[in-house]
DNA sequence: TACAGTTACGGACCGCGTAAGCATA
DNA sequence: TATGCTTACGCGGTCCGTAACTGTA
């Protein structure tokens, strides 16, 4: 068995089972896949693909524990050569970051401008997309790093850190009735149609159930998947919008009147994530801290080589957060 | 990178970083491995051993962490070749054992006998320890299986399934004078002095401690590390012996008289542990199942694909274990 | 006939073993 | 001087690319 092999067999099982697509992607021949391939099965005494004619069609159930198996060497491969270019070239990489609109938009533009001045020779590539989205390109090793908020439980292979904690706000146009009252109650805001997050309605401590533990009814009038959809419509007139409170610029919201709702609805914690089997790269580690001051190299270390989330949640439990 | 290199380097790193002895167990010449190692360390840049002139003396920080990721993926890659092996021949191949006296003397033989006969083929290997030493065969991948009782600390690689409860007995001559009660209490006890398991006094729950709870200090006459030895002294009249229920056999113990002590002392839990990362051959589940029959094949998968052992251990806390 | 994978073959490279060289205790 | 690692060199095997072949839609 060669390393060789295991690259073939995943690239090939990532190409939709499709030889001469893998052995591009590979830069090689396509015989030279085709056999190395071939070679492995015979080492191994089973076939990994089946075949109908000369074509490949499916995975054996065997051959699906062999990928899995090979994957997890492969990862491995990757890591041996980060820590050798860690030590060659610290400063020279990629960073692949998963995340949601709200930070992506509104928190880390600072940090990416910051990151970018340090390391200008570390490729950095952005992922948007939702906390579903995320989860899977984590699970595919596609990103080092996920920044979300909530939604600890599809992020198994990952180390949680809490980065700082969020209110939401109450957004209305200048005029609104809401926009003369410091304080509102939730039944004043449940008075009119309401413009929110999609992802604020599942799930425990949603909108919906807080509403409703109230005993109100709210009128969601749209939910978008983003802070700008919801301003935009909230200045069309359409509701009371409710997002995060970083969502909120002064400037450029200023003819909008953000409204504190702490009061209202609980605190939120975003979070950032990484493999518990990656190696961090130095830039990894100034990444995060750029993001959040409080985890320095000690913490993350000490986080990273925990088992389990509850560990990690525990350690944290006592680190106070910052408040956006 | 070779896998090759991966080898070679796992091999000297476990034999005191001698090349010439890696290379005798590798079954090689010594320059082969001389040159992979070097090959290795100028593809990654830096040095994985220190050198004083041409003796290699100790790991870098950098060398140390990827021989874990080395370490790691060979023990994949026998995963693989495990899932091979199980296809080709299930019913041949290799069985490490890491056990505690108690069971390799009283429990595992008739296991061992019907394990023997349904799949003679399989290389059996039975490696007796203290539970810190059979905790050492587990972390370096010596062993398949571990078998013991307490101490789940010391195994955080392994799943650890409960097989079997036991109480202890209290072993005395015939004509000791606690031979004539039945249901000594732990006063009457703490009158004689006690020949008892070195374990059996640290930690909680301990002899010691359940003792002290009761205002009585015992005197302890000897500790053994087994349960002939203790019985051994007992006969000659040392004290009285606080055994494991199974050490004591009804035939060729029936010189002594065993007291159930299942008032007195909390009731023991013998589990069988493997890898959470590794591959479990079919005669593997076999051997499972014989030690203890609740062990099918569906609730070891069940188990072996949790993340933590409190998972495990809320799946079988509504499972009735058998009392031995 | 277009497409996908296999077989065949020559060349480059690689890893091994033998043998000699070199540094340290 | 013994031990242990490195260097040198030739052989055999391996892997790749090109090209021709084969089976399927």
């Amino acid at each position: 068995m060669k390393l060789q092999q295991l690259r073939y067999l995943a690239a090939v099982a990532q190409n939709g089972l499709n030889i001469t697509a893998a052995a591009e992607k590979l830069h090689t021949s396509q015989p030279a896949v085709s056999k190395q391939l071939k070679l492995l099965e015979d080492e191994l005494g089973f076939n990994i693909f089946v075949r109908s004619g000369r074509t490949l069609t499916k995975i054996t159930p065997a051959g699906q524990k062999v990928i899995e198996r090979a994957l997890h060497i492969l990862r491995e491969v990757y890591n041996i050569k980060n820590i050798s270019a860690d030590l060659k070239d610290e400063d020279r990489g990629s960073l692949s970051i998963g995340t949601t609109h709200t930070q992506a938009r509104y928190v880390l533009p600072t940090v990416i401008q910051q990151f970018r001045a340090k390391y200008p020779n570390v490729d950095l590539h952005l992922h948007q997309g939702t906390s579903e989205q995320i989860a899977e390109m984590a699970a595919l090793d596609h990103i080092d790093f996920a920044i979300a908020t909530g939604s600890h439980e599809q992020f198994r292979k990952y180390v949680l850190l809490p980065c700082y904690q969020w209110y939401r706000r109450i957004v209305v146009p200048a005029g609104h009735p809401l926009a003369l009252i410091k304080k509102p109650t939730l039944k004043q805001v449940a008075q009119y149609p309401i413009v929110t997050y999609v992802f604020s309605f599942t799930g425990p401590s949603s909108l919906q159930q807080i509403f409703s533990k109230a005993g109100l009814s709210p009128n969601v009038a749209l939910t978008a998947r983003d802070a700008d959809v919801i301003k935009t419509y909230v200045r069309l007139g359409f509701g009371v919008g409710i997002v995060a409170d970083v969502a909120v610029d002064p400037k450029e919201d200023r003819d909008l009147v953000a409204i504190d709702a702490s009061h209202l609805f609980p605190i939120h914690t975003t979070w950032i994530g990484f493999s518990r089997d990656g190696v961090l790269r130095r830039y990894m580690y100034d990444f995060m801290q750029l993001l959040a001051p409080h985890l320095n190299k000690r913490l993350i270390d000490r986080a990273g080589n925990m088992q389990s989330q509850e560990e990690v949640d525990a350690l944290f439990a006592e680190i106070e957060l910052p408040i956006r």
